[in-house]
Formats: structure tokens, C-alpha cells, sequence
DNA sequence: ACGCCTAAACTGACCGGTCGGTCGATCCCG
DNA sequence: CGGGATCGACCGACCGGTCAGTTTAGGCGT
């Protein structure tokens, strides 16, 4: 019954990160309790603690990970495009369609990771920073082959961001919009807001 | 000496609720002690539980207070224009200068507040919900008005509150951009996002 | 004017449950 | 049989909340 024995050290590190990632997301991080992570991952106490400093860290393996995730999905958009334009849409797009896909990481990265302790709140700083420079790189070569007008970039790539993140918070929590619908609306509106319309305009 | 005769109980909830705003701002929602809390605010613990009912409450009487405020502050601004698309102006000057103007009660609100539990989250939800519709309210006025394209006005509230979220936050942190950057900035390119461009258009 | 009484306001020592973290025992693969 | 991996009973610091008691303000009868 319990095939228990025969586990890899790595197929344990999986489920303690996989039931972390139910428990955290679901009871944020405070009101996460290693007791109930271990019972989730049918792991110990012990087990956690050899593969994982604290609570902590194992906790931010778990935002490193979304965050890497979501990074390479942008990078592979971006790097599919021509033009810079065409990379800034696809880099929103790319977003969008990884934080819809993954709920409770999403749940965990942007709203879980709120909050806590100056460790946490540097992590998130970089992570945003890592992003908007994603972004920023792009818009500023979209200005440079005059394909938008002249704008303060960095302020710009962090209130897309914000647009990103705000709207798929309120997704994890409400159900509402759906993500097919907020990228239709948000991603023409943000290109918009930088004066760019390609190729067809809007109907 | 020690004036601490003649104290009314009204200042005493107002001192708990000041060094409240202090320590919640600096430490966060969990890493706030109570004992801190009476320390700054030279009361007592029996004190603070004699004016609130509990932690939680304390908190959400801080949050509650400046969202209060900020919508006042909103309220007021949107009275004073005549047209649609002027009072969602207004709205978003109003709202950015009044994060501008409190640092701390703005990272309360924005930052301490998230990723605690079930509570905190309706909170903020309700508090979203609550901008949201000051802007959309006006948004729609400005469609039916014709001074502005029918748009998903419902996505496009919360994404422009994400922005000024966002960049608040990260003025909150590292004190950049300043505000008066991120209004130059970013209340054209909001207005720009719905094709909007009043009178006189950018240079 | 004066002492008496009550209630509101306030104090701070103390309690007790909680939970992250430890550690010695145990398992089992190579 | 050595040591990496795992187990889980146990520890004890920590902190929100309690409560018995003290102080203050002012109403009231005489």
C-alpha cells in the first residue's frame, strides 16, 4: 500500500516545494505551518529542514522558481519578434498567459510575498526590477527606431507592470476577468498608452 | 514633570493610533509588536485593548482611516471639474498626489496590508472596489459623451489603479521616482491609453 | 464646600498556546 | 558499514491577550 520506500532525494525536494506551494498560497505566509506542509508532502519535519535552511528560504525557492519560469517564458517571446514593438507586445502577452496558467504561484509571488520582512520585500524589488528592465530594454529601442514617440520609459514599464499585476491579483481572488478577456483589453490599451498602433488600427 | 496628568481619551486613541501608523509602516502587520506599539505611544497594553478590540482591528482602523481620506481627497477633486473625462483627471491627480503627500499610510494601505489573511483581503478588496468605481463611474460618462471610445472600462479601472499601486510602492521603498515625476508622466499616458488627448495635444 | 461614590480610563505583571527549529535515532543504498 | 537521507518527539522563546487592581473626573447629597 504505502510505496513509501525507493524515493529520490530529488523527487522529495519536489513534493515538499509542491505541497509548500499549496500551503503558502492558500494560507499566505504566516499562517503557513510546517507541520501542515509536512502532512501535504507525507514528508518530516527533519526532511524539510535537511533540503532547506528555514521557512524562509523555502519560501523564496518557491518565488525564485515562478519568477524564473515567467522570466524565460517572456525571454522566448521576446525572443520569437522582429521588431522592438513587436517584442514589448509579446514580453505583455507572454506575462499575462504565465500568470493565468499558474494561479496559486501567481497568488504566491505577488500577493503572499507582500508584506513580510525587509528580506522579502528586496527580493520583490529585484524581481520587478528584472522585469521592468525586460521591458524598458525594448520600449527604449521602440524610441530609438521611431517607432513610438519619445517617453519616460522606466516610470512607463513599471506601471504596465503595476496594470499586470493589479488585474491578476484580482483574478486570483475573484475568478474575475478571466485572463483571456484582460489581455484583450489590456494589452491594445497599454500600447495605446504609448501612442503605438500597429499595423491595423483598432476597429 | 511629567505632564501625563490631564490626558483625554480622545489624544490617547490618537497616540496608540499615530505610533500604530508607526511601527505597522516600519515593521509590517507580524513583525509589529504590541509592546512596541505602547512603548511609542507612552500608553499601555491594557490601554490599547481598552480602545480596540483586538490587533487586527487596530490595523484595519489604520487602513480604513486613509482610504477614507484618499477618497475624500478624490471626491473632493471630482466635484470641482464639469466634464467626464476632466474629473477622471482629477481623480487620478488627486489620488497620486495624496499617496504623494503620505508616505506611510500609503505603504500601510498598499504594502502592509497584503498577503495577511482572509480579513485584511476583503478589506482590500472592498477599498479597490471602491476607486475602481469613482473611475469607472466617470469613464463611462465619458463614453456615452462621446468624449472617449467605448472600452472594457471595467479592466481599464483596475489597470490604472495597478499602475499608481505600483508606482507608489516602489516611490515608498526607494523614494524614485518622485512623485511629481510620476504624475507628469504617468496621468497623460493613462489618459492617452483611451485614446484620449484633451485640448491641446503633447508637444 | 466637602466628602462620597461610581464609572470610565488606564496600568502592567502574568499566562498559556503556539510553532519554528533541533537532534538523536533510524533507514537503506552503494 | 559509512553516510546521505529521513523521521518525529521534543523544546522553549515568544507575544497576543487577560484581568485584578489603580487613578481620574465629575455628579450628587448635605
Amino acid at each position: 500500500m504505502t510505496e513509501k520506500s525507493v524515493r529520490s532525494p530529488e523527487s522529495t525536494r519536489e513534493r515538499i516545494l509542491d505541497a509548500a506551494l499549496s500551503v503558502f498560497s492558500n494560507k499566505g505566509y504566516h499562517d503557513a505551518r510546517l507541520d501542515e506542509i509536512v502532512a501535504e508532502s507525507d514528508t518530516s519535519k527533519g526532511s524539510i529542514y535537511f533540503h532547506f535552511p528555514n521557512k524562509e528560504r523555502l519560501f523564496l525557492a518557491l518565488v525564485e522558481k515562478f519568477a524564473d519560469l515567467v522570466e524565460r517564458r517572456v525571454r522566448e517571446a521576446i525572443a520569437r519578434q522582429p521588431s522592438p514593438m513587436a517584442k514589448v507586445e509579446a514580453a505583455l502577452e507572454a506575462c499575462l498567459e504565465a500568470f493565468g496558467r499558474y494561479r496559486r504561484p501567481a497568488k504566491v509571488m505577488l500577493v503572499q510575498a507582500t508584506g513580510l520582512g525587509t528580506v522579502f520585500e528586496e527580493k520583490r524589488l529585484e524581481i520587478n526590477e528584472r522585469f521592468a528592465r525586460l521591458i524598458r530594454i525594448y520600449l527604449d529601442e521602440a524610441v530609438a527606431a521611431g517607432e513610438i514617440e519619445a517617453v519616460d520609459t522606466d516610470v512607463i514599464a513599471y506601471a504596465w507592470l503595476g496594470s499586470i499585476y493589479h488585474l491578476t491579483i484580482r483574478w486570483v481572488y475573484t475568478g474575475e476577468p478571466e485572463p483571456s478577456r484582460i489581455v484583450k483589453t489590456l494589452v491594445p490599451m497599454l500600447l495605446q498608452s504609448v501612442n503605438y498602433t500597429k499595423g491595423q488600427k483598432g476597429r
